[in-house]
DNA sequence: CACCATATTATGGCGTACCAAATACTTATC
DNA sequence: GATAAGTATTTGGTACGCCATAATATGGTG
């Protein structure tokens, strides 16, 4: 298992991470744990006390994240963590839906058993951090569940635009797992996907995939909303 | 006042690009324009010295550049100039098409006339400069077209994706639209676009923009393989 | 001559110190 | 009390230096 990309060798995955991306993971980890909320500034010298790194490092770092989209640049004032708004948490499901579902009706194609299986392995770990209320737990393998649907049709690259924006809505995402129902809601949601992928119906794969996401928008629009009622 | 992120307001959109910006531009056209290959080594002091800029910029530049896929870092080599497979090329081109046909769709179901004008209006910019051999003109009117399906729907979030993607097989944009025919097939296919946005068609629009990044992904497969006979 | 150990070089990774310009915050003066 | 002047704070940017590693050259030894 654990196959990565393209490797047929049985290289050791990262050997030695660089500092940069060490204190990368760190930053990034600390936006959307909630450590720094939407808005707080991100002073690059204090960074460099916390991460007990230099300025370089920390520099890169910011670029690096506001590319991702994670932090914002304000002119002559600096990096502050990035607001998301509902229009924008709106876009970022609706790609997220169509590229799902892209990757569902691919899968449904190829019709091959151990994507199946794989989808219900994940599922199955979902369904158990659920009972274990593990929500961090919830989050990685629903992440895993949707890796193997790309994965399996070789679709890296839409996979890692799928990552990017994930990363963006984390802390609605966490909130949208813990609501009411959600527990039953979304796993049979994906249960639906995996039967649509089982009997090679893509059509209907990409309907649900596409549900699934539409569902926990709607989810995540009322958690904005009711989170900020004035903007 | 300068409500955060997205500005509705008329204001200049740069007043002073920092230097950062500027080598990032620099470094960026200076790829796609094929000054360096894929493959090529960018050596920081090198880049330092023709950029006229500190390492501490073209660090910068290069770690953003790797975050747009653009430029790979080989670990303890340094980076290079991302290559381009035609798997990568073919991934590259579906997505476009899912976002594209989804942006086309949204276009359709608006019903907003003036989608329709400015539509004929950038699709004439590229009949008149394909009437010109203006190449460069193209893909530049090209761009403005989808920019329009993009932006009259507001969804910017998807736009900046696209762009992302766009950047990475500019080099196949521009040999695709060379190719024989393309000149009136390519337009032909973006009239069918804009009729089945005019009859409020969201399907017909999907599947039209959709067709025509399948051709143009046909036409780059070709042209890919045929530069690269034996990787 | 072949081979292995040792320099040398090139380069990225990382850190420190410094300067200039813009913004925000005090303080002093009228 | 309001305004002007001065002072931090912080980013944008530069310069320089050190270390680690990989590749290459060099040289000595059997």
């Amino acid at each position: 298992m654990a196959i990565g990309l393209k490797d047929s060798t049985i290289k050791v995955e990262r050997p030695a991470k660089t500092l940069r991306e060490l204190a990368l993971d760190k930053v990034r980890e600390a936006i959307d744990s909630g450590h720094f909320m939407p808005g707080d500034r991100l002073v690059e010298r204090d960074l460099c006390a916390q991460l007990g790194v230099s300025r370089t490092i920390v520099r890169e770092v910011l670029r690096h994240l506001e590319s991702e989209g994670l932090v914002a640049n304000l002119p002559n004032k600096g990096p502050i963590v990035a607001r998301l708004d509902a229009d924008e948490a709106r876009q970022i499901y609706e790609i997220r839906g169509a590229l799902e579902g892209m990757a569902a009706r691919l899968c449904a194609e190829r019709r091959d058993s151990t994507i199946v299986e794989a989808l219900e392995g994940a599922l199955d770990d979902i369904r158990h951090c659920y009972r274990k209320k593990d929500m961090p737990g919830v989050l990685a393998s629903t992440s895993a569940f949707y890796q193997v649907l790309f994965s399996k049709v070789d679709r890296h690259v839409a996979w890692g635009i799928v990552n990017l924006l994930t990363v963006r809505i984390n802390h609605l995402r966490s909130m949208t797992i813990k609501t009411d129902n959600r527990n039953v809601e979304g796993p049979a949601q994906m249960e639906r996907i995996i039967e649509a992928i089982r009997r090679g119906d893509g059509e209907g794969a990409y309907r649900a995939a596409m549900d699934h996401v539409t569902s926990a928008a709607a989810i995540a629009e009322a958690v904005i909303s009711a989170q900020s009622p004035a903007v």
